[in-house]
DNA sequence: ACCTAAGCGAGACGGTACGTCTCGTCTTGCG
DNA sequence: CGCAAGACGAGACGTACCGTCTCGCTTAGGT
């Protein structure tokens, strides 16, 4: 990225040093970029960031650490508007977050992170934190649609927030983040409107 | 499993040892059960089914592979009655689901072979291909429900099961299988009848 | 030694602060008794005398340095009476020498001043300085003995105490300083009286 | 030493690959000829043998045991002749094993071996051990000597062993393996004769 | 009845990565 | 300018697995 002869980087003192830590992110996402997460080791991202090992460990207590940071460095794109319809919203919320995830290393690198978690416990809650952070801002859709008296006063923004996520997480672990826009307002029509059958035959009520 | 002191098995000739085999296997699956993905290495699996590492290798070219089989080894006990009404299968189904998935091997091994897709190939196919299966399997209880009339006539059943699957893994994966009757109830509630504020707020239309 | 709880010590101005060369010293000290040459290391007493790192490099050089004013620093108990008869003060000086390497931690520091002389260069010098002041020193005993009239004169005292020191040291670094009385006794009898058979079968010639 | 260009080594089945272990053994004198103890780490060895650091460790539990080994293997030369007179077969002995210890890397190993014992206890125990086997060689030529009558009958080789095996160390430790015949001859009479003051003045008795 | 072929357990091999330790250098901010 | 503090690049430590190899054995099946 830089000059490659760039001067070896040192201590500015007694704290921490941000071109170290941008190096370090950098590498780890060239990384991935590059090889997948089977090329991603601490001791490859070290060895190119022309950082020491220790300096990893000591600012990224896992791989994992270090992984959500380097997802959560990814310049984001997604449509959180909350303006309604819900339906309109949710739409929106995932055709962009599958672009996201296709079209950027984003979603590999969150493909990594989920797998990380299956074996090791801090990577699990570790993403167990950033899940339910992201679930939490993801229910602000649905918070604001009662607001609007659009859906029931019942509804639990974060269990609707779940079942949303899921959809999504699901599809990405499964390779299928290229939905067509009908299979993504079905989906969505089926969390607002269920799919009991009705006076009008499962047609919204109002 | 079998006697500690039994004899060392050798080779029977210039063909596969069913023995072999079996306690290959079955020393991957308890080691799935006990210490989960981060304790299954082919290393493990040879030491504890005191079998040379190259007889594993000469008969599952990869760990995915040796997973693959454990998984399909698996006993499958899921609740899959479709008698009605809907909400009360659907709630049987994940009860049952989660119960499996937290007391038997089989949880541990989905995680990780879901784990091993975001990396390996072979693992991708195969976990698309079972994942295929499994929802067109499950689709069945909204097929029989449409046929009842139970829901409606434009629900999608793999669609519905593909929702229905999405939580269901989600849990898996970020262990949360030990939720409660009533927020598995009422997951299933938003599955089957929606979150859109009608005219009694919510209540089911019929 | 002081008090857990004293202050952080700061600067005292544009000049050493005898404060810290004092707990550095004594840190160092006390790192070299309790735990040995393993034990120390520049971190090590850094964290101990709550100094930094940079204030031990401005001062001394290197560990060797260090090592060398430690040792400088502890004060000798040695008995170097030379009343005689000789094999009495060779008994009294050995005895007394090989205690004091036990209890106090000069045995440890000066140990650790041999093992590092062996690669570094400075230490080399010191200990081959300071080795030959302790053998001139030591063969005070000898030169008194012959002065008495009670060794050869052609014994040479400087080479007496070198085979001497050269039992001393060896005992030192193979951790043989717990010797009884009767041994060592028995090792002085070989420095003065030789072990060749004679008339009396090996009793002294007078 | 051999053509770069050969083969990888490889396992030889389920033994110890003598090839491997001479190109460990010969890597750790060479990086000790050409860069001396400081240069000498398992990974060093590792690097440079074109082996696995777990091999080294399968076979050489601790550092020093390699250095043991790289000691034992070098050629030996030492004049361990016993036939008498003694004081002649010890200046034989000191004079050859000064000679090796100057003049091929074995004394500097041996030094090395001493170092790190200072500071490993492993070390330590694996020095007591090869010393104490060196000792009881050595103890030879003064049994000899016993036997034909030349030392008194009270002389214990051992005790004499040790004493010149500490004179010959700390010469080694202190880069004094230059002493003229002279000296040595005189530590030798030293051993033998002691330095009392006799009939005729130290002369021997005989 | 012999011989060959392949499977078996065992375990060593060259590697890579792990997470921790200490090294000696550097800067900061306070006094 | 000295000081405590502590981050930094570097690299060794000893361990765990990886996937491959060869050994010495055992047995089955073809001749």
């Amino acid at each position: 990225v830089k000059n490659g002869a760039e001067k070896a980087r040192r201590s500015i003192g007694a704290k921490r040093n941000p071109d170290s830590a941008e190096a370090i992110l950098e590498a780890a996402e060239a990384l991935l970029l590059e090889a997948g997460y089977a090329g991603f080791s601490i001791e490859a991202v070290a060895r190119r960031a022309r950082a020491g090992k220790p300096t990893i460990y000591r600012w990224w207590p896992s791989k994992v650490a270090l992984l959500l940071d380097v997802y959560r460095r990814q310049k984001r794109d997604i449509d959180y508007s909350d303006t309604g319809p819900v339906e309109q919203d949710l739409f929106r919320f995932l055709k962009s977050l599958f672009r996201q995830w296709r079209e950027t290393p984003a979603g590999n690198i969150f493909r990594s992170i989920i797998a990380e978690a299956q074996t090791d416990e801090t990577a699990a809650k570790a993403l167990a934190d950033y899940s339910q952070g992201a679930r939490r801002y993801t229910a602000r859709i649905f918070e604001q649609a009662r607001e609007r008296g659009e859906v029931a006063a019942a509804t639990d923004p974060e269990q609707a927030a779940d079942m949303l996520a899921s959809y999504a997480w699901v599809h990405l672990l499964t390779n299928r983040l290229d939905e067509d826009d009908e299979a993504i307002r079905s989906a969505v029509r089926m969390l607002t409107r269920g799919m009991l059958a009705g006076p009008s035959d499962g047609a919204p009520p109002a």
